[in-house]
DNA sequence: AATCTGCTCAACCGCTTCGCG
DNA sequence: TCGCGAAGCGGTTGAGCAGAT
């Protein structure tokens, strides 16, 4: 049902995502959270394009996000609001946590759009609806949900996932230390910086960023991320295997840093 | 059984908006 | 104030699937 693999002249992967390919992004954010959705996927080891990442990211691999099975009070809501908003799909979903602006879009075009014409056309013979409420399969829905309400139940509402949140991360100032940025758990991480100089700056050298992120050491045995576990949330990328080990001179370094030793 | 047709949805494209220097 | 880069947004496309013929 997705368009099949392939590279574009630029080298980039387009098209269907493969599990590895999630596993690899998912695994990265959950561990560095977002910070720059073009420098992403290079030190995630994907050959994709922030963009397609970004997409991937906020309509699939999103732990908060639901996929089908939409309620009969979704659908109300839904329609309410797009006979507010129009075709503004990111306004729509951000009253409907856990929904995407592109599920809600295609499932506007394949299902409730026509629905919406039958309602409209009735309604304008019967005249009898108010603004909130339609005939929807047979029976008269009034939904009177409060803005805010299920924005403020969401545990991760799709306006607090956007970019503002988690994208818009600005390497800090060489001499002003470490600002916390949030992973998914709202655990404050140190975010890599965009600015390979600081991070060579502070382990002394060496091509840190540069190196593919390593997906699979950052899973336990249950498959589940080991993200953000020790240390008081704190983590960082460890691209080399050789941070692993215990004797690593890196690794020391690494521990100072945190201030850990 | 084979073919056709419409539905569905992940992903892409291009434009707009935003933030920063 | 302006220009540029990054992110966001909405429209569109492509391909798998299921039901109809």
């Amino acid at each position: 049902m997705v368009r099949a693999p392939f590279y574009d002249k630029n080298g980039m992967k387009k098209g269907a995502w493969s599990p590895e390919e999630d596993h690899k992004l998912r695994s990265y954010i959950e561990k560095f959270g977002l910070w720059n959705w073009r420098e992403l996927p290079k030190y995630a080891g994907l050959e994709r394009c922030g963009k397609s990442c970004r997409l991937r990211w906020m309509n699939y691999l999103r732990p908060d996000v639901k996929h089908g099975n939409y309620t009969e009070e979704e659908d109300a809501l839904i329609m309410k609001l797009h006979q507010e908003y129009g075709n503004r799909w990111s306004m729509i979903a951000a009253r409907l946590p856990g929904r995407t602006d592109n599920e809600i879009k295609n499932h506007w075009h394949a299902r409730l759009k026509t629905r919406a014409k039958r309602n409209q056309t009735s309604s304008t013979d019967s005249q009898s609806e108010s603004a909130h409420s339609w005939e929807g399969e047979g029976e008269s829905m009034v939904i009177d949900t409060p803005p805010n309400m299920i924005l403020e139940s969401s545990r991760l509402s799709p306006t607090t996932s956007s970019s503002t949140e988690f994208s818009s991360f600005s390497p800090p100032p060489i001499d002003s230390g470490y600002t916390s940025n949030l992973n998914l758990s709202g655990v404050a991480v140190e975010p890599p910086s965009s600015s390979t100089e600081i991070y060579e700056d502070q382990r002394g050298g060496g091509d840190f960023w540069s190196e593919p992120f390593v997906a699979d050491n950052v899973y336990n045995q249950d498959g589940y991320p080991s993200s953000s576990l020790g240390r008081g949330g704190f983590d960082m990328p460890l691209p080399y295997d050789h941070f692993y080990d215990d004797d690593s001179p890196d690794l020391l370094l690494y521990q100072m840093m945190q201030g850990w030793v």
